[in-house]
DNA sequence: TACCAGGTCCTCG
DNA sequence: CGAGGACATGGT
């Protein structure tokens, strides 16, 4: 087994199936089922949007927020002032910039694919990839985030956790595509695997690979990550 | 008080 | 290319 699979392996050994993305609000672990629906489709695209450089918290009170007042959709969002829209997601951080891109990612579907998500979500993996790519607030990670959690594609998302914990276990790869090449070039190209493979780094990098002072007593990575083993070397 | 959090865009060498 | 600044709230 390589490098990569036997990281895999030591976190779903250590942490279990992590169930993302959150849809309907919460976590559904095990359970793959999701998306279910064009809507659940859409709250993936927002959420991936209003997360961006934010505590997942924050972005899902806004997220909240426009649930309750019934704006969690396509044509909601396509047809409400920017403004309006932005006073309402004020809780993830940025929301004046965030409130334009929904706006435009909104109105990309209205005007493309008849206001209907899942239309522009079935389209083939690469086009789908570069036709996100050339929206205003889409980047590689919100459009790999989409790609892998909204249309299920096997696609590997790269975000700041998982170059900090690749840096510190020993990969010299930096790019975004460079790591990116790396995990899929060592895991089968499996949706579920990539899916839970992100979300156990995300668990790994919030609670142990922390950017200042990391747990690594703790860490299930420690006999393989360069970092784990010089800090604990250290210590004694 | 600072720093961090599931980035992206723009500008400048 | 890569570095540096702007965008902004909420938690520790």
């Amino acid at each position: 087994m390589n490098r990569i699979k036997r990281i895999y392996k030591a976190l779903h050994s250590s942490f279990g199936p992590q169930g993302w993305w959150p849809v309907a609000g919460r976590y559904h672990p095990g359970d793959y089922s999701y998306p279910k629906t064009p809507q659940q489709q859409w709250e993936i695209v927002a959420g991936a949007i209003l997360a961006q450089n934010t505590s997942w918290k924050n972005a899902a009170a806004a997220i909240g927020e426009l649930r309750r007042k019934r704006k969690l959709t396509v044509a909601a969002m396509a047809k409400m002032p920017q403004q309006k829209l932005a006073a309402m997601i004020r809780s993830s951080g940025y929301y004046n910039e965030k409130a334009k891109k929904l706006k435009i990612v909104a109105k990309h579907v209205i005007d493309n694919y008849d206001g209907k998500i899942q239309r522009l979500l079935k389209k083939r993996t690469q086009q789908l990839r570069k036709e996100l790519l050339s929206l205003h607030g889409i980047g590689p990670e919100t459009a790999d985030s989409i790609l892998l959690y909204a249309a299920r594609k096997p696609v590997f998302v790269i975000d700041a956790y998982t170059r900090r914990i690749m840096q510190r276990i020993g990969y010299d790869q930096h790019s975004y595509e460079e790591l990116q090449q790396l995990f899929e070039r060592n895991l089968s190209r499996s949706e579920k695997i990539y899916n839970e493979f992100h979300a156990l780094l995300v668990e790994l990098g919030k609670n142990t690979c922390t950017k200042n002072n990391p747990e690594c007593r703790n860490c299930p990575l420690l006999p393989l990550c360069s970092h784990g083993k010089s800090v604990m070397k250290q210590k004694v």
